[in-house]
DNA sequence: CTGTTAGCGCATTCAG
DNA sequence: CTGAATGCGCTAACAG
């Protein structure tokens, strides 16, 4: 289905004048005679010209695209992170091409490969659950074209990266259950592959020792995400001969799983059952109880992204040194942990990893 | 930042043979020495070797890689058609670069140009709602690249499309609402650039028709899909003197901004109003009461534009005759519209756009 | 089996 | 101001 695309020599040869001719007006070059500068633009219109980047792109080495890579893209998270890296990347002038690993580590490497043959000036990615070995990243480091890590970031490389405040989100949101009143408090987690799930975990875990509470290990399910298995490990909970008296999930899909599940055994949430979510889905706020959950700052994570990868890029081989940026989090506070009349306590100030 | 990318001089050199040689290994070409292939492959690997594709592209002057644009991706709707395109155009071996208009027909033109630029095979695309005009993708035509509409399709061009049965969906959704005893029936459309919007539109006026309803100019109101103005909308239907006793609305986000706006009027659904959506996002069975919708196979649309472009890809220039694919929808009954002790009605066969 | 050559489309020297 | 020549990295004839 290949057909001809009209080139600058085609436009030359209408002309009757040399390609580099057109190939300065149309560059926007100043030693080009104005009266000819028009008649090669208006030609080029005529034509439907349309520079083909590839062959600029292998003449400058630069194609000024980057890739952002991402594990998934149905729930709003993603998404919203991916348009947040397209704004400041468009005010910049770079193209952004997306990919979809759909959490699986062949994908990964595959796209990765994929990027690397079509030489994107620049990678952000969030690595899949199943990524455990980081080598297809690293290339690109070798290579020197600059890589940024967010969200599920990859600590073993010495690349940029932004994050939220994993650790204290999920404190705040386990120390709002213990002040609410609840005593065991089970933690649906994330596999622990992921440097996120491993500091939420580490949150929930410092929030009630801090607290004088048990860690009961029986109540700490690592789980894979995968969402049609949420709701097992939540019945196993509550099947417990000693059942959890609340809930803090990994994120908000795994909550409104434990919601349904709630539901659909009779019990009441708040009052038997409380729970809290991760990311502040919008559907958080549209279901009955309203969902508590953690709230980050999704657009400005893919915005900070964005401008790491625009310093490294602009900076000089050797004067850059990869950043770290973390950002915070809030506790939105809804049904699912305290009916309208209920009173909070005050938190404990800055909490941080015990060392 | 840019640095030099190895080549397959570089191995040639290393190698003391000539790059042709280097070159026919790589691409797994039989004409080469068993032994002297290893080398090559094993020095490939050494210097972590990277195909330019960039190189190959502008030889072959195929790139392997089709551009798919939508106007939003938060909504569960787009994100899942990309998946399904993806799927089908990875199977065929294609690269998929995914384009975001925001909306924006400015943005849509833009990206247009750089896919052009950057010399996609081909195109899949559902147009903001800004687009009138579509110079930018005839010139795709033009040029010879097949372009595939979906969802939101053009009508004066002769290319491949795939909907779903919009006008059938509305029919059955405003015959549902009938049939459950509701007589004044509000339609909350889309703006009517959009064929989709349109459809519908048609749909629900024919199915009052053909009840014997009168189709009250009053209850209908196109608007721009911009959520933040919805709920003044339903609002201003429901201050009517004589207001509807249902609404169907273009989208389920639109219904569920209803459903709000409903709750925080004390307005029973269903039995004081009943809603109905489109696309049955999977919100809509989350909340409370359920959210009657009409469910389309979203995942297939993409896999279907995508084979319709793959078929286009492969075919000689003048065999290929333009395809319209129709998908059907169905409408699922939720407790936005009914409650569970409620009977329906039969439905009229076939319906379809009176002449 | 391997080396040489040409050229994809373009920006950029270097000469006029 | 303009044209001719060069080369980005690679594949595909064409000769050995």
């Amino acid at each position: 289905m290949a057909t001809h695309q009209t080139t600058i020599i085609d436009i030359a040869h209408a002309l009757g004048i040399s390609k580099s001719t057109v190939s300065r007006a149309l560059t926007g070059h100043p030693n080009v005679n104005e009266k000819t500068r028009q008649r090669i633009l208006d030609m080029a219109t005529q034509v439907d010209y349309q520079r083909n980047q590839l062959a600029i792109s292998l003449l400058t080495n630069r194609t000024g695209t980057v890739g952002i890579m991402v594990p998934e893209f149905i729930s709003f998270f993603f998404p919203k992170v991916i348009i947040g890296v397209q704004e400041e990347m468009a005010r910049s002038g770079y193209n952004v091409v997306i990919c979809h690993s759909n959490e699986s580590y062949e994908t990964e490497v595959a796209n990765a490969k994929a990027l690397l043959a079509s030489r994107v000036d620049g990678l952000i990615v969030s690595h899949t659950k199943e990524t455990r070995n980081f080598d297809h990243f690293k290339v690109f480091q070798r290579k020197g074209i600059p890589v940024v890590f967010f969200n599920r970031v990859c600590e073993d490389m010495n690349v940029s990266n932004v994050t939220v405040d994993d650790y204290n989100g999920a404190f705040r949101a386990v120390e709002h259950l213990i002040q609410t009143g609840r005593r065991r408090i089970a933690h649906l987690a994330g596999p622990d592959t992921l440097m996120n799930s491993r500091n939420r975990l580490s949150g929930y875990r410092d929030a009630l020792t801090q607290y004088g509470l048990p860690v009961d290990p029986e109540l700490v399910i690592a789980y894979d995400l995968n969402l049609d298995k949420a709701n097992i490990y939540v019945n196993h909970l509550l099947n417990l001969p000693n059942p959890p008296d609340a809930l803090f999930a990994m994120n908000d899909p795994t909550a409104l799983e434990a919601l349904n599940v709630a539901k659909h055994r009779g019990i009441s949430v708040p009052d038997d059952l409380a729970i809290v979510g991760f990311s502040d889905d919008p559907i958080s706020s549209l279901i009955e109880p309203g969902l508590t959950s953690v709230s980050q700052p999704v657009g400005e994570l893919g915005q900070q992204a964005a401008q790491l990868l625009i310093r490294q890029l602009e900076a000089k081989e050797d004067e850059f040194q990869p950043e770290r940026i973390v950002l915070p989090t809030s506790l939105i506070v809804r049904g699912s942990t305290v009916r309208s009349d209920a009173t909070i306590l005050p938190q404990l100030p800055h909490p941080r990893p015990l060392p």
